[in-house]
RNA sequence: GCCCCCAUCGUCUAGAGGCCCAGGACAUUGGAUUCUCAGUCCAAAGACAGGGGUUCAAAUCCCCUUGGGGGUACCA
């Protein structure tokens, strides 16, 4: 039999990167077994613009690469994919459960349903239906109809059984169905619960897998006895922990109140800093759409999909004691569903900043640059339409930076080759402490810089050799001086090689920075 | 309250009775390299929640306790 999987996004506008992850491993699985992977968007509660609250999900997907052979765009054979469209499919359902008496029109207003739910708990007992409206007789049923009286429909549970599952991670799971109340299976106004909706719809896209949360665990029951009452085949199910937040056990939430929460943890808050840095730079703001929690967040930032997919599917799932570095096609490969562990795993940002810089080491110098080039235009350091001399001059930085590069977007901490040499900033502390605070910096710089002016060449190598030669002829060490020549040029006290650095400004560059660094002192 | 799930270094994990006085990765700390930073290399520190069983032998199986988490909706 084909395996086929899916996952059921609910159109919100965002991507949860747990919500990611969870797809990931559906993708996964009907990959591994060349089976299909499904997309079917609960709309249950349409809102807001479709598209627009589609758009980001769909796009996150193509971001990191995870195809889906039927669904939103592309249609298939159980079309259509959304379960707004799919009305007739619950009705018919339903109706057959009224007819063979597995489920009932519940007259109970919702205030008597929420007593009868508060005495349980004050007794201390499981709250089970009272079921009253199943004493009515027909003509009182009949007459309850002909007056619109509303009502909402409940499955019938059957509380002399129990159901059980064997689930793929968690083993073998039962419950005594004598403990579970009637769940609504369509509201008010006929519109069915997604506990209902789901087990149509798993059953009527021939989903032979359902690979989800934990948190649905225990739903599991009641679609289990749905999908017995439907007389449909069960699919198999495996309940997968939840991504927690970085450093807890909590599962990883999109709330305001938590944001702020994760905010200043220890764990999290490096990934805030760098949204808080790069995005207004770029045209974007932090918030509710865009935060770490956000798969567009990671693309925002400049991370590369190989890392976050790395970093995903390393969340809860291994291959061994050992790899860690794993590309799509190896986890395809290699993923089962019997490897994946029981326990909440915490996003641990550490880890995802270290495969990104794996990743980001697999790439060439040239995709470095077309990466980095969107970010330095959107923040305006180079000029659009994008020249030539522009890209080679971001290729030589780029070479330049080497591994300094991390994030994309780590390119825009490189000010000081854009802008202007009187615009440049000097760190304050580095000027102090290299320029103005030892006593020859002063006058070794303003000597260097009449070899610098000499120089026929300014090639990194040249100005390498030129330096040397000029420490030795002068009996000093190298450290007297250099660190001086970088903040006067690059306004900072760290960056690539100082030969690249000067090789990279170009001599008119160099001189007036070190001119206006000499005029400060 | 009731139901369900989970439990190995700070974190992600390996471990399916002897190979484990528990392995790897990230983070941390020290050292080496370099003009700084990043990187790289070397090294160190760091865990089987507790208690009972079963067994010649338990991180691994069973039970209890504790702790954590999820669900308890006319949300998904």
């Amino acid at each position: 039999m084909t395996v086929r999987t899916r996952f059921a996004p609910s159109p919100t506008g965002y991507m949860h990167i747990g919500g990611m992850r969870t797809a990931l491993f559906n993708w996964l699985w009907a990959r591994h077994n060349e089976g299909q992977f499904i997309l079917r968007v609960d709309d249950t509660d349409q809102q807001r613009n479709l598209d627009e609250a589609l758009a980001p999900i769909l796009h996150a997907f193509r971001w990191l690469g995870l195809d889906w052979d039927e669904g939103p765009e592309k249609g298939g054979p159980h079309a259509p994919y959304f379960q707004s469209k799919r009305g007739h499919l619950y009705r018919q359902a339903v109706e057959l459960l009224l007819q063979q008496g597995k489920a009932y029109r519940d007259f109970d207003p919702p205030e008597v349903t929420q007593a009868d739910r508060e005495a349980a708990e004050k007794e201390k007992r499981p709250f089970l239906n009272i079921r009253r409206s199943l004493d009515l007789s027909d003509a009182e049923r009949e007459q309850y109809l002909a007056e619109d009286r509303p009502h909402v429909i409940r499955f019938l549970v059957d509380r002399e059984s129990k159901v059980e599952i064997d689930d793929h991670i968690r083993g073998h799971v039962e419950w005594d169905c004598g403990l579970i109340a009637d769940p609504v299976i369509c509201r008010g106004d006929g519109s069915p619960l997604y506990n209902f909706a789901t087990v149509v719809d798993d059953a009527q896209l021939e989903i032979t897998h359902v690979i989800r949360a934990e948190e649905h665990l225990t739903n599991t029951a009641v679609q289990a006895m749905l999908f017995d009452a439907l007389g449909y085949a069960r699919p198999e199910f495996a309940h997968i922990p939840f991504v927690a937040a970085p450093g807890s056990k909590e599962k990883l939430s999109k709330r305001t109140k938590k944001l702020e929460k994760y905010r200043t943890s220890p764990q999290f808050q490096k990934l805030f800093q760098i949204a808080d840095d790069v995005l207004p730079k770029i045209g974007l703001k932090p918030g509710e759409e865009m935060n770490p929690v956000m798969v567009a967040y990671y693309e925002a930032v400049g991370f590369l999909p190989e890392a976050i997919l790395n970093g995903l599917s390393r969340l809860g799932w291994s291959f061994d004691d050992k790899t860690e570095n794993m590309s799509l096609d190896f986890v395809t490969e290699h993923f089962t569903l019997d490897r994946v562990v029981k326990g909440p795993a915490g996003l641990d940002p550490d880890k995802l900043l270290a495969y990104q810089e794996y990743w980001m080491g697999q790439r060439s110098v040239e995709e470095k640059v077309d990466a980095c080039l969107p970010f330095l235009e959107k923040a305006g350091y180079i000029d659009s339409p994008i020249d030539a001399a522009e890209v080679r001059f971001v290729t030589h930085l780029v070479e330049a930076l080497g591994d300094r590069i991390k994030l994309f977007s780590d390119i825009l901490q490189y000010d000081e080759y854009f802008v202007s040499d009187a615009d440049m900033t000097y760190d304050e502390k580095a000027f102090e402490k290299r320029l103005r605070k030892p006593e020859e910096a002063g006058m070794l710089l303003r000597e260097f810089r009449e070899e610098l002016a000499a120089a026929k060449s300014f090639d990194a190598d040249e100005l390498d050799a030129l330096l040397h030669e000029w420490v030795d002829s002068k009996g000093i060490k190298i450290g007297q001086v250099i660190h001086a020549l970088r903040v006067a040029t690059t306004g900072k006290p760290a960056g690539p090689g100082m030969f690249d650095c000067l090789a990279l400004l170009g001599k008119d560059r160099c001189l007036a920075r070190i001119d206006r660094a000499l005029e400060q002192i």
